[in-house]
DNA sequence: CGGCGGGCAATG
DNA sequence: CATTGCCCGCCG
């Protein structure tokens, strides 16, 4: 009888933590970092059996298995957390190991690739080391052309984005992603995990202030120079998700 | 031009 | 493993 109750007891507290893992990983949902989504709702979009959430001190992934890549980075800046950062770069780019083995990158996958490790929340936007360490999972990364990535992306799409939070008067949403040919298995592939290589990028901004939205949309090619952001109703249609449930953006 | 942000690769 | 040097594009 006494033995019995302990075991309960036991059981119970497994059971807590368990849930409290669960929570603290987001292995199912966003529940334990909405603070990255606006209104603290994520993008309603269809999930792949493969999808997972992830939650990082500074941002939040949803992680597709199939693509070995995101599906989309989320993050919160504001005019605090900008002040925060310029984080020396530690460079050390993982596997991460929250990820089963067959569904997440390595870094075999992408030495000698001829493509960079491009960060979909950068590293330059983390305000403290332990945001930047984990900003270097290949969770976070995609196989990106080399001279985009450190060119036009890093200053008129990255920088200029954190300029414009730097000014902005509340919190700035930002969502950034891979956009692939219409079957991500037709797609061309880097390393033996066959990292999906995308072809275009997006990164959506959103000033809360002001209700006001932009999305930069950029193949993911060396030759791609500075172009105007498109609308949000425009990057909804070209990637058929909804980033913004029950908000209407203007441009 | 130097500095910065984003990388790569060779070396001990 | 860490260090070092190098490259690139862009900005002031």
């Amino acid at each position: 009888m006494r033995h019995g109750h302990t075991l309960f007891k036991t059981l119970c507290i497994a059971l807590l933590l368990l849930a409290h893992a669960i929570a603290v990983f987001g292995a199912e949902d966003f529940s334990a970092c909405p603070q990255f989504f606006l209104n603290r709702t994520p993008p309603a979009i269809a999930k792949r059996p493969t999808d997972r959430a992830l939650c990082y001190d500074s941002f939040a992934i949803l992680y597709s298995g199939e693509s070995k890549t995101p599906v989309f980075v989320a993050e919160r800046l504001n005019r605090a957390s900008i002040a925060d950062a310029g984080e020396k770069r530690t460079d050390k780019f993982f596997a991460d190991a929250r990820l089963r083995s067959a569904e997440r990158a390595t870094l075999d996958d992408y030495k000698g690739s001829g493509f960079d490790r491009g960060h979909m929340a950068p590293a330059a936007d983390m305000p403290n080391p332990t945001a930047m360490a984990q900003s270097f999972s290949l969770a976070n990364i995609v196989p990106q052309a080399r001279e985009h990535n450190r060119g036009v992306w890093a200053k008129q799409v990255e920088a200029a984005t954190r300029k414009y939070a730097s000014r902005a008067a509340g919190d700035v949403y930002v969502i950034t992603g891979p956009v692939y040919w219409p079957s991500i298995a037709e797609s061309p592939s880097i390393g033996p995990g066959r990292i999906r290589v995308p072809k275009y990028l997006f990164k959506l901004v959103y000033d809360q202030q002001q209700n006001r939205a932009w999305a930069h949309w950029h193949e993911n090619s060396d030759a791609t120079k500075a172009s105007p952001p498109i609308s949000y109703n425009d990057l909804v249609k070209r990637t058929q998700v909804n980033f913004f449930p029950n908000t209407s953006p203007v441009r």
